[in-house]
RNA sequence: CGGGGCGUAGCGCAGCCUGGUUAGCGCGCCUGCCUUGGGAGCAGGAGGUCGUAGGUUCGAAUCCUACCGCCCCGACCA
């Protein structure tokens, strides 16, 4: 592409709505263009990453077996209302009436469509296993859209879904997604970590998150250094304490604690550790009050609570509302005669003689046991995972990181199948519901993310597989024949090598196209200028190492064509 | 939705507190000269319903009210 004919504009300085790093290059060099928050129209820069990241995606997903459809973005609320979701979904999903009133919605996910379709074609075991996607763009209704193509409402996904008989065979496809998964985020260049997740709105029994490490995730990651593990912060699994044998449990004491509310204060008071301590976290799930204990210097994982609890959502109680519930003011409860529903940390089941609120403003408790003081509904797994904690596979120590979800693969059963029926016949004649998986790749945050782990200060620095151009040709000499000569037949041989290229035929001054070819990010830069005219070379420079050579053009171009084909293979 | 911030030329900002005639600056854009290996220089020029609506006032970008939009923190998620 010729810079002087194309759609390019590159900004000096960075808008002002953008905060993180991938947001500001990407609006600096020219990808899109915001329309209303959380909605982008693509440049052709911007666009030329997404199809680069597409045509790898699309590669290995044919190559695992999957093929490609493209269902409908509109959607009748009907479909939605079989799978239950309509009511399920939340305010995420768009509704809208079209103008014969009938509801309908922009699709967030295709699990309802293409269920849909494969109840109406597929009746046999004989045709399966199958594993349809497309690469579509998507609307989510996003409470809080940020961060330009990192979270927007309109974005570009890749999504799979697999049809098998059995769940072992589901499970085969599954793995398969998972392998194919770890194959395109490393063609990509990417830096990443397939982790155990969470399996949140879509449902299904067990999934993993693809995430790239980078410093503005929006998910923590835990992972271990001795063996595999890893996992989203939300997920990980936190190792039972072992529970002291026969302990000598002390007489229950009420203490005063007047004006000490929370647990820094209380502790400072008293005297003792947070460690000592047993603290109550209200919490409304899906409206009614809840009691969660947990050890004083602990925090409390929601999503764990959710998923105990079965609830759609909890969320922490306000002063006024724990009063309320509970009768007691915020600072003073604890479990020895709540009135609440209570749930416990594990690690509070291990613990003996600790202190809690005492139920009753200005008073806390001294010497508390659970079980003869108070009992639960339920011991679990509630709180965070900390660096502190053993690895829950080998024992070793972890670690915490950043992360950005591109992808997220989930076995879903038969949650689908079922509620819409969508059956087969198995060998023996019998119906069976479809077993089924689905898989998601964020296609426009890929790109995000690759930019997130791939910057300097002067710009993007592409890793090859996803840079729109391979290569830029600066022409340093408009106004000279030969350097524009030599500048046009490397352009024209480089097309023909397949390479892709930018030739910046622009009028403008050397300083110009160096900056805009570093923030571009374009890996290989040629510069054709004086030298040229000098000695008869042209100049190779790599973006990321800066390494610079001078050659003459034959050599060039073979040198080009060569990384160039390395990194397509 | 809760908390915080912001809306003045295509982009980045000043002016507002303490109201006063043609609303400024830098970048970008247009014309000419000049320059050409890291966002040059000079001269001239175009471009603004000061987010919207109402109010106060002789007079509003500036003070007041309401609304709209955008960004950041939280719940959501590819």
């Amino acid at each position: 592409m010729r810079y002087t004919q194309s759609l390019l504009p590159t900004l000096k300085e960075t808008p002002a709505e953008a905060e993180v790093i991938s947001h500001r290059l990407m609006l600096r060099a020219g990808f899109m263009k915001k329309l209303t928050s959380g909605v982008y129209s693509y440049l052709p820069y911007g666009l030329a990453a997404i199809r680069r990241v597409e045509d790898i995606v699309r590669e290995e997903m044919n190559r695992a077996g999957a093929q490609e459809i493209l269902m409908p973005m509109v959607q009748p609320a009907d479909l939605w209302e079989e799978s239950g979701r309509y009511n399920d979904y939340g305010p995420e999903l768009l509704r809208f009436k079209d103008r014969h009133d009938r509801e309908s919605c922009l699709g967030p996910t295709h699990e309802e469509v293409v269920t849909d379709i494969m109840r109406r074609f597929v009746h046999s075991y004989r045709n399966l296993p199958l594993n349809l996607y497309q690469i579509q763009t998507k609307f989510r209704d996003e409470i809080r859209p940020r961060f330009g193509l990192m979270r927007g409402r309109e974005f570009i996904m890749k999504d799979a879904y697999s049809f098998d008989v059995t769940d072992q065979e589901a499970e085969v496809s599954y793995r398969r997604m998972y392998d194919a998964y770890v194959r395109i985020f490393t063609r990509c260049g990417l830096k990443f970590r397939a982790v155990e997740a969470d399996s949140g709105a879509i449902g299904g029994s067990f999934s993993h998150e693809f995430m790239v490490l980078a410093e503005n995730g929006e998910d923590t990651i835990v992972f271990c250094h001795n063996c595999d593990y890893a996992a989203n912060l939300e997920k990980a699994i936190v190792v039972a304490p072992q529970p002291a044998e026969s302990p000598e449990l002390a007489e229950l004491e009420k203490i005063e604690t007047p004006g000490k509310r929370k647990v820094a204060t209380v502790c400072e008071f008293l005297e003792i550790e947070p460690k000592a301590l047993v603290k109550i976290l209200v919490y409304l799930a899906d409206g009614a009050p809840v009691g969660v204990l947990l050890r004083g210097d602990h925090d409390l994982e929601e999503v764990k609570l959710k998923n105990l609890l079965g609830a759609t959502d909890v969320m922490m109680a306000s002063d006024q509302e724990v009063f309320d519930a509970t009768g007691v003011p915020s600072g003073y409860l604890g479990p020895v005669g709540a009135s609440i529903r209570l749930v416990a940390d594990q690690q509070v089941a291990a613990m003996n003689n600790f202190y809690t609120g005492g139920n009753e403003k200005n008073f806390h408790l001294k010497n508390v046991n659970l079980n003869r003081d108070f009992k639960v509904e339920t011991i679990a797994d509630l709180r965070q995972i900390t660096t502190e904690d053993p690895c829950p596979s080998c024992g070793g120590k972890l670690e915490l990181t950043e992360g950005i979800e591109v992808g997220h693969i989930f076995k879903l059963g038969d949650k689908y199948s079922k509620s819409m029926q969508a059956v087969f016949q198995d060998s023996e004649g019998q119906e069976k519901p479809f077993i089924m998986g689905c898989y998601g790749i964020g296609v426009s945050r890929v790109v995000a993310a690759a930019i997130e782990q791939n910057y300097d200060e002067n710009g993007i620095i592409f890793p090859l597989p996803l840079a729109p151009y391979a290569a830029v040709i600066l022409n340093l000499g408009i106004n000279d024949e030969k350097i524009t000569a030599m500048a046009e037949s490397l352009y024209e041989d480089l097309r023909e090598l397949g390479v892709p290229t930018l030739l910046d035929d622009r009028d403008e001054r050397p300083g110009a196209k160096f900056k805009d070819a570093d923030l571009l990010g374009i890996p290989y830069r040629i510069t054709v200028g004086k030298r040229f005219l000098k000695d008869g070379v042209v100049e190779l420079r790599s973006r990321r190492d800066g390494v610079t050579e001078e050659m003459n053009a034959g050599d060039l171009l073979a040198a080009l064509n060569k990384v160039v084909a390395e990194a397509t293979n």
